[in-house]
DNA sequence: CGTTTTTGACCGGCGC
DNA sequence: GCGCCGGTCAAAAACG
């Protein structure tokens, strides 16, 4: 019987445990637990239809396969953790090759604050406190806060530590975000409090680059820097230097006042809407990880048009390649997603309100 | 009144 | 050595 089975067509737990086809890499490790709270509070019913009993059995038929996934995903990291660790220590012996054992070398010829006043070494020290251990920390990937800001390196040398500094740019990331032609403020929502602290006409572009601090930490080592993008004006390009030591701020009840250099008293600026705007960009990431991992897809992307010979016609090994990066991203994507504890407990709220709102009980 | 933005000046890197 | 240029500072102004 159970009516109340018969009267949900959503009952279907239409939470879209049923993975579509892109998600099939993300979703297991993530579904573990939910997947635990259904059977415990849903499949309690001593009656079982039918229509229940083929529900179970496509629960577990997922269950199954969302474990294998799960294995499957686990294979991919520990390859991809190798690759990089081998990437690493090939850069780190090119490194070695050219500049020789660094830092050491010329030590003590280091000016001793490359900023302007004495007292301003200060700042450097302060920016710097504990998290900023990785002296070679090439992109610091899934550890926020491992990485420390080029500038910051504990190298005090001239040209090695200059070498190092670029191999280590990995960790400038670009963003480009469209932006509304008539708004003429250089802000780029992405989720974190930015204090503008400068701004500057640049020689190959009319409009004037303004550079961001991340706000919310004050030993918060990002930068962000935002132009308009010489070729088109309503493109605004955000770069990126370094990575939150952080977490997210908590999202603002009214977003609009929140990111983008504490946008809220720009009124000489036309208020922006508070419409995340990205036309021509990847949307608006709330997750800076994921801004990087889009970030890292526009890279890998530029790198397979590379391969392709840049502009003659793309042959199959270029688009077998770019079919391999892009189900990498997903992987890495869905990886971050899996390991973010938010998103776990959002996933975890979101399956129990459905679950009470399809309850029996609730009534 | 506290915080943020503006903006001119300063500093260091780099090319010539 | 010199000049250009990008990045940063910091005082003043603006804002809520």
């Amino acid at each position: 019987m159970d009516p109340w089975i018969s009267s949900q067509p959503s009952l279907s737990l239409d939470l879209h445990v049923g993975l579509p086809p892109l998600s099939r890499h993300q979703a297991p490790v993530a579904l573990a637990k939910p997947k635990v709270l259904v059977e415990e509070n849903f499949l309690q019913p001593p009656k079982k239809e039918p229509e229940v009993a083929a529900l179970e059995t496509e629960l577990q038929r997922m269950s199954e396969e969302n474990r294998r996934l799960a294995e499957a995903l686990t294979a991919v990291a520990a390859k991809y953790e190798a690759l990089r660790s081998q990437y690493t220590e090939m850069v780190a012996a090119g490194a070695a090759t050219t500049t020789g054992p660094s830092s050491a070398s010329e030590g003590g010829s280091v000016s001793p604050s490359r900023k302007r006043k004495t007292s301003e070494s200060l700042d450097t020290a302060a920016a710097a406190p504990g998290a900023q251990q990785h002296p070679h920390g090439l992109h610091g990937g899934q550890h926020p806060g491992a990485a420390a800001p080029p500038d910051q390196m504990e190298c005090t040398s001239g040209e090695p530590c200059k070498r190092i500094r670029e191999e280590c740019k990995p960790k400038v990331s670009k963003l480009y975000v469209h932006a509304d032609p008539s708004d003429l403020s250089l802000v780029v929502k992405d989720g974190y409090q930015w204090r503008k602290y400068g701004q500057k006409v640049t020689k190959d572009n009319p409009c004037p680059r303004a550079y961001f601090r991340c706000s919310f930490a004050p030993a918060c080592p990002v930068k962000k820097k935002v132009q308009r993008s010489a070729d088109d004006s309503t493109i605004l390009v955000a770069t990126y230097e370094g990575e939150h030591n952080h977490v997210q701020p908590p999202p603002a009840p009214s977003q609009q006042a929140h990111d983008g250099s504490g946008a809220s008293k720009n009124a000489a600026k036309p208020p922006s809407p508070p419409r995340p705007a990205a036309a021509a960009a990847p949307a608006t990431p709330h997750h800076p990880q994921l801004l990087h991992h889009q970030q890292q897809q526009q890279q890998q992307q530029d790198v397979v048009a590379a391969m392709s010979g840049g502009g003659e016609p793309v042959g199959a090994a270029a688009a077998a390649a770019s079919e391999l990066i892009r189900r990498n991203l997903a992987e890495q994507m869905a990886m971050t997603l899996t390991r973010d504890p938010s998103f776990k407990a959002a996933l975890v709220t979101a399956l129990s309100g459905r679950i009470l709102e399809l309850s029996p009980t609730k009534d």
